[in-house]
RNA sequence: GGGCGAAUGGCGGAACUGGUAGACGCGCACGACUCAAAAUCGUGUUUUGUAAGAAGUGAGAGUUCGAUUCUCUCUUCGCCCA
């Protein structure tokens, strides 16, 4: 036997792997199920570390729930719409079909050089029709349980590339692509209602005990559930209106009112419709972008109109009404009461408009003199110059006091509000799903039969357009339904609609005539571990809670509402960043040092490098690694020894070149020891109770650290291994047990390095199924103690004993030992703790 | 500004419910092998001190016989929301 061959044993071990069917997985109720799921990829171009830290991380724990017996669904698929397959096409004048193929059947078989244990038959991809075609009749079936409309909406839009940009397309309020201001532009979009379910995914969240409690709180706070109330203001200047509602979280601030402040879509507006002052207005509005933060951030700007509000507390005091830029439609009523005192944005307002200010709350170690200048305050405190509700303590008594008033005198009524708005699902795109309507000549919506699904997007356009290609696809667009013919919805699907529910068609992945069969997805469901990047933390999880929900109202027989009982999200993949003279990024195979800390170009050996801060890896600082490569070097189970060993699988790890390096010398030093184990012809005759322990407890250290995603604890734990048995094998007599307790030791490396291991182990004795080593609890409890002695709390030595020794033998013993005793002469122990076979501490004086 | 989390050697990181701080790896040093180097193997490696010892888990307090772990205040960093 020689060195360890990886790239033999690999490609052995993944064609046995293929042809024996190891990991496919069906319904099977006498076997308890378990689901592992890693966020599928979208089909780039090739794998990255991330990938292989993901996949890595969710292939050990399905290995090791295999290995305990259950049946394990551990799929892959491809999240195959999107607009790099648009943009990409669109540069290089490819069909983006075909660039999604192509790099699917790239990273496929990146991922399969990984030896990942996946059930390649329940492959999926989102861009095919066989998937689609489903995600089409859900639509239709949530259009008809009114969970889809249609309505009026603002859209990023960029001037230049006449196009909708998404919010993340908008960079500092310029479109990304090309670099102006991004602008607000009205569109009619298609909306999933996923406010219907505001209430039920917030309290559902108390039930996932197994998720990460940040990931709990972010969305938490992205339902944003806050208590406030509406409230009528009475209205003067115009006859036909008598009053205006506004929500409010602050209505016991009311007496600091000095304005009320309507979004340029509030009904009102329509009486303005043919001032060309407004129309400027609301043109100059529409320059600022959609996301919160633009609108936030936008200088605030106003129109006022000719109307004045009453206070609903004091009749004398009236404000004037104006549109203005910060409001929005769809929060709350699209109308907003202005105090200026205690509200950041209403006091920028108040101060660019000359409007008064009135401090109602003051610190609580203020006195009434207290005055807002320049800064809101927003704190808590005392209400004061409010009348009645003065002395209020803000805003813990005072909110809950208002709203009671208001109701009592009908002037307004306590409402929930929530911050989780509808999720437009329109984009503007080639590459998407296609949506299963179209519209009549009197501009109705109709309903693609479902006998003429799946409606498919068309092949071989020209993507070069302005705006969505779809638009300009004539012929595609007409469609006869009921003898009249129809135009086609352009719009496609945002691709976060295609990530709700293929965990679900995961479970049927084959079946033609539904999205999932329900028996299937209530025995594969729910999800018992997901594991992704954090950075979805919010919309894909929430889209995906919402979307079950959503089914339900259809398939009624599901039996569980929440898609992921457990959930881990792991950190990124990180690397140093480089940066020569001219600042221009370089890849680390561009630089190199002979000292580890100066590092020159290779092409320019002369030229001393700038190191940059370690970053996630990507491509734009060329900081990436190619797993590829480092397979093609080191081997698959150094790869995902390494991508495991560094950090704890939550937090960010670095990529480093002595770690994968040590990783792969590990696995050769192991090999040599394996080597020398299986040449070994020698007979034994004692028992080694030693190695018997430390097999147990290590198997039962393994345990626990696999169940907690302890994974780079385990890895240590494999050096623990090699340094235990390896001082063991120059023993005399390696012990009678020993080949049966090495083989239990192999079988837990498995998980992490299966190649490697499962080599091992056949050359070893052949056993088709391995199965996860029982712990035999006897030798948990060690019968050799180490028992700590302190003196007063200091720790002076260490009895390694096999007796259970009470408290008074062990004084004896300590006032034997003289390097003890020293402590203890002259002096009188005033107190003893003991805890037995652990730990004695005397106090003494 | 609010919420959540983190801080341990030269570096990445261990330490179960408060009970031996620094597991394991990297790096470094010395030694073996070698004409030499690489590779490999062995020994050592928190700081300080020749040593016994002392100090030590971001800073400061508190609870406790005993705190990396619990409580409070502060500093720095990260993430999310505004």
């Amino acid at each position: 036997m020689s060195r360890y061959n990886f790239k033999v044993t690999e490609n052995k071990w993944q064609k046995y792997w293929a042809v024996n069917n190891i990991f496919k997985s069906k319904v099977d109720y006498n076997k308890k199920k378990f689901y592992c799921l890693e966020m599928f990829p979208y089909p780039s171009g090739k794998i990255h570390m991330g990938h292989v830290r993901n996949y890595t991380i969710g292939d050990v724990l399905a290995r090791y729930k295999m290995m305990q017996g259950f049946n394990v669904l551990h799929p892959m698929g491809w999240d195959s719409f999107g607009m790099p397959a648009e943009n990409a096409a669109k540069q290089n004048n490819l069909d983006p079909d075909e660039w999604t193929q192509k790099n699917i059947q790239v990273m496929k078989s990146q991922l399969k050089r990984l030896g990942l244990s996946v059930d390649w038959d329940k492959e999926i991809s989102t861009c095919s029709p066989d998937y689609y075609k489903h995600q089409q009749l859900f639509f239709l079936d949530l259009f008809d349980k009114g969970l889809v409309y249609r309505k009026e909406s603002y859209v990023n839009w960029d001037p230049v590339d006449q196009t909708v940009l998404a919010n993340e397309q908008v960079i500092d309020g310029k479109g990304w692509r090309s670099g102006v201001p991004v602008e607000r532009k009205k569109l009619n979009q298609w909306f999933f209602k996923i406010s219907k379910f505001s209430e039920e995914l917030l309290n559902g969240l108390d039930d996932l005990d197994e998720w990460p409690n940040k990931v709990k709180v972010m969305q938490k706070n992205w339902i944003g559930k806050s208590l406030g109330c509406e409230i009528n203001f009475k209205v003067e200047g115009n006859s036909e209106i008598d009053n205006i509602k506004c929500f409010t979280t602050r209505p016991d601030t009311l007496f600091g009112f000095s304005f009320l402040a309507l979004s340029i879509d509030h009904p009102i507006s329509l009486y303005y419709e043919n001032d060309k002052e407004f129309a400027l207005f609301k043109k100059s509005c529409s320059k600022t972008g959609t996301t919160e933060e633009s609108i936030a951030q936008a200088e605030k700007i106003g129109y006022k109109t000719n109307l004045m509000a009453t206070s609903p507390f004091d009749e004398n005091i009236k404000v004037p009404i104006y549109f203005a830029n910060f409001v929005l439609m769809d929060y709350g009523f699209g109308a907003v009461f202005g105090c200026p005192a205690h509200d950041q944005r209403d006091l920028d307002f108040a101060l660019k408009y000359k409007l008064k200010i009135k401090t109602v709350v003051r610190p609580l170690d203020e006195s009434n003199e207290f005055k807002v200048t320049n800064e809101a305050y927003t704190g808590s405190g005392t209400i004061f110059n409010s009348k009645f509700l003065d002395n209020l303590k803000a805003p813990s008594e005072s909110i809950s006091e208002t709203i009671k008033i208001l109701e009592e005198k009908k002037l307004g009524k306590k409402k929930i509000n929530f911050r989780l708005k509808d999720w437009g699902i329109s984009r503007q795109r080639y590459w998407g799903c296609p949506i299963p309507v179209a519209y009549n000549k009197d501009n109705q919506i109709v309903k693609i039969p479902k006998d003429q699904l799946p409606l498919k997007l068309p092949k071989n356009i020209n993507l070069k357009t302005k705006g969505n290609p779809l638009d300009h696809q004539d012929d595609w667009k007409k469609i006869v339904i009921d003898g009249k013919v129809c135009t086609i919805e352009t719009d496609t699907l945002d691709t976060f609609v295609d990530s709700s529910w293929y965990f679900l068609r995961f479970c049927s992945a084959k079946n033609d005539t539904e999205g999932f069969n329900v028996d299937e997805a209530n025995y594969w469901m729910p999800v018992d571990q997901y594991i992704g990047g954090v950075e979805h933390a919010i919309l894909h999880l929430l889209y995906s809670r919402f979307f079950v929900r959503a089914l339900k109202s259809k398939y009624l027989k599901l039996n569980f509402i929440e898609p992921f009982k457990g959930l881990f999200t792991q950190g990124m993949v990180c690397h140093e960043t480089y940066k020569d003279q001219k600042g221009a990024w370089l890849n680390p195979e561009e630089v190199f040092s002979n000292d580890n800390s100066n590092f020159y170009k290779i092409s320019d050996p002369k030229q001393k490098i700038l190191i940059g801060p370690s970053e996630s890896m990507s491509k734009s600082k060329k900081n990436t690694i190619d797993p590829e490569k480092i397979i093609e070097l080191y081997g698959a189970d150094a790869v995902r020894l390494f991508i495991l060993s560094d950090s704890p699988p939550e937090k960010d790890v670095q990529w480093s070149q002595d770690g994968i390096s040590a990783s792969y010398k590990f696995l050769q030093k192991f090999w040599l020891m394996n080597n020398k184990i299986q040449n070994n012809k020698r007979k034994f005759f004692s028992f080694n109770k030693e190695l018997e322990e430390f097999t147990n407890q290590t198997i039962n250290k393994i345990n626990l650290n696999l169940e907690r995603f302890r994974y780079n604890v385990i890895i240590a734990n494999f050096y623990e291994i090699y340094n235990f048995l390896n001082k063991e094998i120059n023993k005399e007599d390696w012990g009678t047990n020993f080949t049966v307790n090495y083989l239990k030791i192999l079988k837990i490396m498995n998980p992490v390095v299966p190649h490697f291991a499962s080599e091992c182990i056949e050359n070893f004795v052949k056993e088709k199924e391995i199965l996860w080593p029982e712990v035999n609890k006897e030798y948990l409890n060690i019968k050799r103690h180490t028992i700590v002695i302190q003196i007063d709390g200091k720790k002076r030595a260490l009895i390694t004993t096999e007796k259970e020794l009470e408290k008074e033998e062990l004084i004896k013993d300590i006032k034997d030992k003289k390097d003890i005793n020293k402590y203890l002469e002259k002096k009188e122990i005033i107190k003893v703790i003991f805890i037995k076979n652990k730990l004695i501490n005397l106090i003494i004086k």
